[in-house]
DNA sequence: AATGAATGAGAATTCATTCAT
DNA sequence: CATGAATGAATTCTCATTCAT
């Protein structure tokens, strides 16, 4: 693993145990096992290692879509895929979204998040536009503007199940299961 | 007012124009007109100020959907009333949510999140509570799982708007009109 | 009791607990269950207990010194009374003997403390003279110095006892032995 | 000298020069000519350069005997040099010693104090034991013990001139002689 | 490229002292 | 006399950043 990467890789395990305002770069350093100074030659500051550690974020989720969810699948089945895949990488970053998602409001440049997400979006609006074709869904629906109102639906749901709850597997079941029905009940015609 | 409630407000504002990262102490007890020591009488450290925030937001929130949501209204008149109050809120405190919320995901009790956000919860449970006995909306709602399901979608969409993007009256409008279609159809019958 | 006198017995348990350097007045104040103002109306600052705690510590040394050594018994006897004298009294104000001392050092008044010991200083030179009148102990002897000699021999195997060894009965008779028989031979003729 | 030396002797100087309430760590940073945070990254605190304050005056003092106690010669020659030793390095760190020694009590381990001095205490025993060898001393003393009584009434001798009395070169002569036919009677067979 | 000791500006924190009640 | 909230000057302490090796 190069120097960078293991940046990235010690800067989200930090920052999930200590959270942004209280990592010190010597943390991430002393994890990532380089010196001091070795950080400064890839990443001028702490919150710049933000959008790689996005990145990640968005290739996991588009790689866990990708692979999970079978477009010619009935639309419930479609949303159940859709569903796990994202609690399934919300619970593997946990906190790590919300906090490098408030870094990026502290860094002023919220529209980079934009960007970085843009991938994501994009998925999951020709998702939605397949499905609208098939007449599956609302053909009211504006795909793209849906797809960050799923999206957003979706994470709020995981993060409340895998952030404030203490975690409970049967009350994990349950909220998923009322949010699809929510899912559903929203999209089809 | 007293000084434990200036240094909220003085938060407030200090949190909302330079962000958590970059607000020093000295910043919060200008603002509050208070000496450096008195911040001390009150609160440990900056992040310690934050469940104190959260419960302003909500006490806003309630207030505003108290005020304006009719409940014998028309369920989509409600819901666009809701939105409308939710929106207006998060528009006002901005950037400070979502630090509020990654300041909780830090400090140690994300719990005390969902303490405080408990009286708006219920207040939201109620209101389907009340539309589901007027067959207004789904009968197989849950209303306390929907109303954390409702609640992170328009706080979500309200952030993408006033976050996000370069704010934009028109984009508002049409970001808010699609998600009051999803909304209705998520809930009715 | 007295607000001063709180005051000093709260600063002697306090200065046991911690130390003169890591004692704040708002530690004393709360042991002594007064206001914070109410320890200027009796004490200029911290150190300025010092003097007080002394005469507490003097007086006591002179009252188990007088109550306890017989002039009349032979000197052997004597010498074990005071020894035990001066170990019980420093043992009960343990290290706050010498933290009062190190306070005396600081305060650069360390003729104060000679001052204050005085009197005890003066009974231990009598003491000294009246056994050397009857020709128990050296003719040779100049008791004013002998007696400070002597009070520094005791109270520094006291101090030994009490502060560094864990304290163990058996090894403290075993010390007082010693110091015992190094005293007589010191003295007598 | 490394940094830490010259933390240790700069200590010592400010030490003695203000004493150890007076002393800000700024002080001991601009004696050792090093930056301010330099000296955190050698001791959390200023009375955590304490043990390495005594382990010098532990250092001097054998030293000082090694150099000027001549074993061959009699009892009261080597109880005189012993003594001047003793005096001298007292002398040159004033009330250091006792600072140090009250900055122990306070910093938890006292125990530490006779793990420093052990190896002091060692070469008076063993210089006990070698005159108890040759008869110059009494049989039933036990070297340990005595040597910890010695040194005790040495070291309290020498602050009583350094400490209290304003200096007197005369009262030091006349204290020394009072102190050493006191040590030689206590000690001779 | 990599290192990590050293730096020092700047922020956090403390706590003796005051003073209106 | 007594109180204790408020003060803010004085210190401690942190930590991003540099730079000689």
């Amino acid at each position: 693993m190069d120097k960078k990467t293991k940046i990235v890789q010690a800067s989200i395990e930090v920052f999930k145990e200590k959270g942004i305002e209280k990592t010190k770069i010597s943390d991430i350093v002393k994890k990532a096992e380089i010196a001091q100074g070795t950080f400064y030659l890839y990443f001028p500051s702490k919150l710049s290692v933000m959008p790689a550690i996005a990145e990640q974020i968005v290739l996991q989720l588009i790689k866990k879509v990708e692979a999970n969810v079978a477009l010619e699948a009935p639309l419930q089945e479609q949303l159940s895929q859709l569903v796990d895949a994202i609690f399934q990488v919300t619970g593997e970053f946990r906190d790590v979204t919300v906090l490098v998602y408030a870094g990026f409001s502290t860094t002023e440049n919220m529209s980079e998040w934009e960007t970085i997400y843009t991938p994501f979006y994009d998925l999951l609006a020709s998702l939605l536009e397949t499905n609208k074709s098939r007449h599956l869904i609302r053909e009211t629906i504006d795909a793209a503007r849906t797809a960050k109102l799923v999206l957003g639906l979706i994470e709020t749901a995981a993060e409340q199940v895998y952030l404030y709850d203490a975690y409970d597997a049967q009350k994990e079941a349950e909220q998923k299961a009322e949010l699809l029905t929510f899912l559903e009940h929203a999209l089809r015609p």
